[in-house]
DNA sequence: CCGCCATATCGACATTCATCAATATGGCGG
DNA sequence: CCGCCATATTGATGAATGTCGATATGGCGG
């Protein structure tokens, strides 16, 4: 129990170990710290049912989906989908709203832009 | 040794189990199928050494570089640095070029970009 | 032709991860 | 208040993965 905290500053929130400060060269190679903060993004994305669970709720009604909507598509079990679920909430590219007895998930706005653009300028 | 294969067709090559062929329905959720191939890219990004691996080809000057130079930096062993080299070109993300003794890398034209929008429109 | 050098492959080991069954939590209807 | 329902958490297990040391391959200089 260490994690919960989101990834995906990538705005702002440097916690380096470098005391040189950070915003990157732009052209240079990256620094590791960075190289570990994209790498956990990539490894969200790094599943198939986690690909298709993002892919499932950006193309829900109302760009939200809830998890009931989820297990049957990916011929998963529940917990393993809630499982699947916590991993992106964490990498900062999914939002969960509670609702009653339900829990909807969503794309965070702009998340996906944004690790595009991680990958488009390596 | 199954492997050897280059990820990455996106364009075309449409390896499917599924008969109705596969031009993303666009707006739609991804197939098993499409989130596997994408999650095999993803895979390959997911890990820190080999997202500074491809960020210090790009930044080589004339966009390579030699094996030996990236040992170095990475803090790794040779053996190591060449499996995850391997990992890359694997995910058509590098291209290897053996000139005489030595093997450069480069990333391959557009594939930065392709995994891009690969993410972007989910 | 022999040995050095850069790179690739192999085998082994420790760690991480995906998945499931079982259980906990917490709201809603009766 | 009791039990059902949707969801989350826990524990266990098998598979995949990152790393290394040792070894194989293959070109180049002497």
């Amino acid at each position: 129990m260490v994690s919960m905290t989101a990834v995906l500053p990538l705005t702002s929130s440097v916690t380096e170990t470098d005391p040189s400060c950070c915003p990157p060269p732009a052209g240079a190679a990256l620094g590791a710290e960075e190289a570990k903060q994209a790498a956990l993004v990539f490894k969200a994305l790094a599943d198939p049912n986690r690909v298709r669970l993002l892919s499932l709720v950006k193309a829900g009604e109302a760009g939200e989906r809830c998890v009931c909507d989820l297990t049957e598509p990916l011929s998963l079990g529940q917990p393993t989908v809630s499982h699947h679920l916590k991993i992106l909430v964490d990498a900062g590219l999914l939002h969960r709203e509670k609702r009653g007895t339900w829990a909807y998930y969503s794309v965070v706005p702009g998340a996906l832009e944004r690790v595009a653009g991680l990958v488009a300028d390596l």
